[in-house]
DNA sequence: TGACAATGAATGAACGTTCATTCATTGTGT
DNA sequence: ACACAATGAATGAACGTTCATTCATTGTCA
């Protein structure tokens, strides 16, 4: 019986996330079921406990594979030709990307989840920190940067802030609301603050 | 008989969403059973449903009751001195007042029930817009915003955008953050960007 | 055949919701 | 002033449902 709808390329456990993710999208964490995964997956549930202990070990993978995700697009990052196409490829990947709105709802769902399971929420605060060291890291690197009365470290939380902002923003945009739509809606924001964080500043006008 | 548990100067109705409130944001909307708002409260499970006609009407009478406490709260910052004064007052009161981080954990619930519960959609999207609407009255009111090459509109929004990123951030804080750190750190950074927002600009430095 | 992947009916705990019942308070007739 | 009828706020056990989890069974390959 072994391998009845495991399409080639996919071991279980990915399987298995990527129907997590989409369940966890759509009715959230605590609401979807495991026989909502276990159907979106075209498995049984029970194949579902060979692999993940439990429901909560399900939700903590995903938070690792949305960590791991994170870190593939802060590498792809780096290598691009400056610091403002660097920051659109980090802060469009996340929240514009698939279809049916999954990625900004799942993130507004983990964050929730991170303010009363200190796991998810370590984990969290753990891709948080790293990804603020890597952007930190990339600005201080960056000629455009040097101009700023903020330091590389205060940029990056600024960016950060305004993404995150956008992200929760997001999820308020009706369901129709086609990625395109959305990722121009973000860049339109963002690019202001961008333009704004790297600009020659004199002094404040307000005292 | 009437009023067993009920203490002076509380109906019924705003004691029920008081317990709700404290229950939902220790738990979620979804976690929190109708027995634990119950005994939050002091009273009985049944009770709830003579104000309540079911679960989902307490939540909504929830974003109902925020709406309305965001809109105080925008009155209040209307009549300060400085604009920025009013951001302060504005920014501050909805992820820094209560001691059990209780608003900032329940704000990011409500965004996240939102992007799968229209009802909650469209109160909360109302919500973003007539605050975004009084900020941006406020802005274009107040001398210190005619400097800035970005228009009123564009300012309110890179200025919530902030605000909301960094109250999800704040759901990462450990339980014992007390709410005084939790301020400081809020304002570190949106004063930042206050200053930038509203410091006269020459040409950005990059093209 | 042996080892193991896979199934899905079964289990029991927890949940939202209901409703028969209680009883302090209020209203009414004397 | 008193007795008593009426009220409806409040209770919490009980109901039907849903869910996470288990496991006896079945299918499949080497």
């Amino acid at each position: 019986m072994s391998n009845p709808q495991l399409e080639p390329g996919l071991d279980r456990p990915t399987q298995i996330l990527d129907a997590a993710l989409v369940c966890f999208a759509k009715r959230g964490f605590h609401q979807a079921s495991m026989h909502d995964i276990s159907e979106e997956a075209g498995i049984s549930v029970g194949l579902i406990y060979r692999y993940f202990e439990n429901k909560d070990a399900v939700i903590s993978a995903m938070a690792d594979q949305h960590k791991q995700k994170i870190q593939k697009v802060l590498e792809d990052a780096r290598e691009a030709p400056s610091l403002i196409e660097s920051l659109e490829i980090l802060f469009t990947a996340h929240c514009c990307e698939n279809e049916p709105r999954v990625t900004s709802a799942f993130v507004v769902d983990l964050f929730a989840e991170a303010s009363r399971n200190p796991r998810v929420a370590e984990l969290v605060r753990d891709v948080c920190e790293s990804t603020m060291n890597g952007v930190t890291d990339l600005i201080a690197r960056s000629p455009e940067a040097k101009s700023s009365h903020l330091s590389p470290r205060e940029l990056a939380e600024v960016i950060f802030a305004v993404n995150d902002g956008m992200l929760m923003r997001d999820v308020l945009l009706p369901d129709s609301t086609i990625a395109a739509d959305r990722r121009a809606r973000h860049l339109d924001v963002v690019r202001r603050v961008w333009r704004l964080l790297f600009t020659e500043t004199s002094e404040p006008s307000y005292a």
